[in-house]
RNA sequence: GGUGCCUUAGCUCAGUUGGUAGAGCAAUGGACUGAAAAUCCAUGUGUCCCUGGUUCGAUUCCUGGAGGCACCA
């Protein structure tokens, strides 16, 4: 087991491709995306895709590989990289995976419990209920069929509450007799490089970064997909927003400035997430490129001898 | 220059019939097992513009000053 995934996390903006793209241009290996909006084809702009230069410079999967229109869980997710990776493994020592949505390199890196497919209509009927009688009927409906679960879960989430009720309801059996069982062990190992800055800084990066969006013609491409807003895929920062000033509700300075608060939001939520993880080699955003090769070539030689 | 109104949290403002203060937004911390750029939870923030007076006690009342706004000249 002397295979090694190399895993980039960190906020938005601070330079998750770059890095990615010189690891893999120094391993000579491919990447993974995990991150969850850069998946859709008609988003660009506003998801910060790798751009047609950086795509050239080392291979890239799961970017852009799926319509806004085609459901995509992380659990197809999880099931699609792990193929990915192992395939890659055949011909690669090391291989790169970056990206900023927290669950997604957890499904890859740790693996989430398998659950059966259910059907969209049983989590269609539950938002359905949830408008009709609120969330304490789903409340109460939960401590019924899986009192287990009633008592770990996030109660005031309805997407949590909604979620295990799909599964309890669509399976007949209990949300929580799904998970904390062991998972599948992967056969490779994981070296986390995190990448760091001063909050102020991160957030000058943002605001900065949504400006060079506007400039690059993210209005064009919001319009384009205003037809598919109600899609899963067009819940994103710096689309959402220009629906509203599409729809005369906000102008596009107020637009503007939403996005970016969202996006600052957004990057605090990644912070939390992978901050839990201990294991993680944190540097700071400019690092140099040297240091941070050595540092991770002594990680690898540390994990192959022992 | 004159008259009137205003000055309280990062911002917009409320309030205290005199007992040192509170909303919204912003901000901050956290959770997360197929919606995750989603969703949810928690938490403060203070020379109450300055000065002197009255008072046991002033952010609140009074004097003077500074800054802002409006009208008059």
């Amino acid at each position: 087991m002397n295979k090694i995934l190399i895993s980039v996390v960190g906020p938005t903006a601070i330079g998750k491709t770059k890095l990615a793209i010189l690891l893999a241009q120094y391993y000579r290996t491919e990447i993974i995306s995990a991150d969850s909006r850069q998946f859709f084809k008609e988003m660009n702009i506003g998801t910060a895709v790798p751009t047609s230069e950086e795509l050239k410079l080392a291979k890239h999967h799961f970017i852009q590989h799926k319509s806004i229109t085609e459901p995509y869980s992380v659990g197809d997710f999880e099931r699609d990289a792990i193929k990915k990776i192992a395939s890659l493994f055949k011909t690669n020592e090391v291989v790169i995976m970056v990206g900023g949505s927290g669950l997604y390199v957890n499904a890859v890196t740790e693996g989430l419990n398998s659950f059966p497919t259910i059907k969209s209509n049983v989590r269609e009927a539950l938002n359905f209920e949830l408008k009709e009688h609120g969330i304490e009927y789903l409340q109460e409906k939960l401590e019924r069929l899986d009192p287990l679960y009633f008592k770990q879960v996030d109660i005031h989430n309805p997407q949590r509450v909604i979620r295990a009720l799909e599964v309890t309801i669509g399976s007949g059996k209990p949300y929580s007799s799904f998970i904390d069982k062991p998972k599948a062990k992967r056969d490779f190992r994981v070296i986390t490089v995190g990448i760091k800055a001063d909050r102020t800084i991160i957030y000058d990066r943002i605001n900065q970064r949504v400006d060079v969006m506007i400039a690059a013609g993210l209005l064009e491409e919001a319009k384009e997909v205003l037809p598919y807003r109600n899609y899963n895929a067009l819940q994103t920062v710096g689309y959402k927003e220009l629906f509203n000033f599409f729809d005369n509700e906000w102008t596009l300075e107020f637009a503007i400035s939403e996005i970016k608060k969202n996006t600052r939001r957004f990057a605090k939520r990644q912070l939390t997430w992978f901050f839990k993880n201990e294991d993680t080699r944190w540097f700071n955003y400019d690092y140099e490129q040297k240091n941070i090769l050595n540092k991770i070539n002594t990680e690898i030689l540390k994990l192959k001898n022992g």
